[in-house]
DNA sequence: TAATTTACTTACCGTTCAGTAAGTAACCTT
DNA sequence: AAGGTTACTTACTGAACGGTAAGTAAATTA
């Protein structure tokens, strides 16, 4: 049987992905070479292409893999009981995964240069299954605001997604430190 | 005199700021080769080390001459009457802005792989200078808000600039249509 | 134990990039 | 008209990149 050779192919594949993970999250993917991958691993190059098609696909796994983790952690967010702590809690979660994953930030908001099509329908994919994931919770915290009726939610949640977004990209290129739980409580105040 | 002849060479090195930033702001900044500006100006590669030391160089001025753009174009917006008015006013302004160059709003939130250090403290200088345009203008449309003690002025500038440049990028990623006029009204309903 | 598959390595290819050395036609100065 | 400067071009270098061809030691299968 080949079921313990499979694992150790298999774990060989999750360290690559792991390490890659770190590294584009940590420079961006142009900024990372399969070069780059091969030597924190302690392989050579050539190795990567025994597992994996190409840079592309490695940096696919690389985002399906982070945004698992996203949606766990929005998932969690919604367990909240009134609609604005739930929206409070969504904004923390955003920014605390974002800032140790900026990769995943990354990939949403810059381009790849000679931008691989099928990296950015799976980035569009991804982008739309946020959007679902956090505008029922928009629409919940404002359902019983005054302003219910003055605004549109669906751009109302674009806004608060580029607004995180946007700040997190902000706090990864100047390094200092970010205060989340002040900023979402400073959000949650400017919104109600 | 060799008066004429300053001025071709000055009309050159306009043209090739011009041609560059057009191509920045269409790309990157690393999705932009020397080749790719030489060759839409019709001349070599080598003529525009003839003219500037690099394409780090080039880079900056173009830099330069989007924020001096960008700058104008606040100041104009701050000619509004009232307080919310010069503030709808700078956020309408700031994306119609950002949404021709891109390329500004680029600089201003990734980053640019090897970042070459120069570079980077001019983009952190613009950063502030844009801060210092901005913060006043909301200062002064939140003075009779009811919000007024509740926000810290400085976070909620930071949150609003950071919410212009992720709704830019969120646009120039996906070529949908954005329709400022009304993005702009939306923020300032929220925000009052 | 012989054949096959797995998980690699060494050595290399083609391309692209920023940047440079050396030459040159046109113009200006003296 | 000679010499110098300007504004380039042609031809090139060296490094880095993604990716591949060919070989190989160790483990698995038959």
């Amino acid at each position: 049987m080949a079921a313990e050779q499979q694992n150790v192919i298999h774990n060989t594949k999750k360290q690559i992905i792991k390490t890659a993970r770190k590294l584009f999250s940590k420079y961006t993917y142009l900024g990372v070479s399969m070069s780059d991958i091969a030597k924190k691993l302690h392989i050579t190059k050539p190795a990567l292409y025994y597992h994996f098609t190409g840079k592309a696909e490695i940096y696919k796994k690389v985002l399906d893999d982070a945004f698992n983790g996203f949606s766990l952690s929005i998932a969690e967010a919604a367990k909240e009981k009134t609609g604005s702590r739930k929206l409070y809690k969504v904004i923390k979660n955003y920014l605390d995964f974002g800032l140790k994953e900026k990769n995943l930030i990354d990939a949403l908001m810059l381009k790849l240069s000679p931008a691989d099509p099928q990296i950015r329908k799976q980035i569009i994919q991804i982008k739309k299954q946020i959007v679902n994931l956090i505008q029922p919770i928009v629409e919940e915290a404002f359902a019983d605001s005054k302003l219910k009726n003055k605004i549109d939610i669906e751009m109302v949640t674009l806004l608060l997604i580029s607004t995180m977004n946007g700040l997190l990209l902000e706090y990864s290129m100047l390094k200092e430190k970010i205060d989340t739980e002040k900023i979402s409580k400073q959000i949650i105040t400017v919104l109600f």
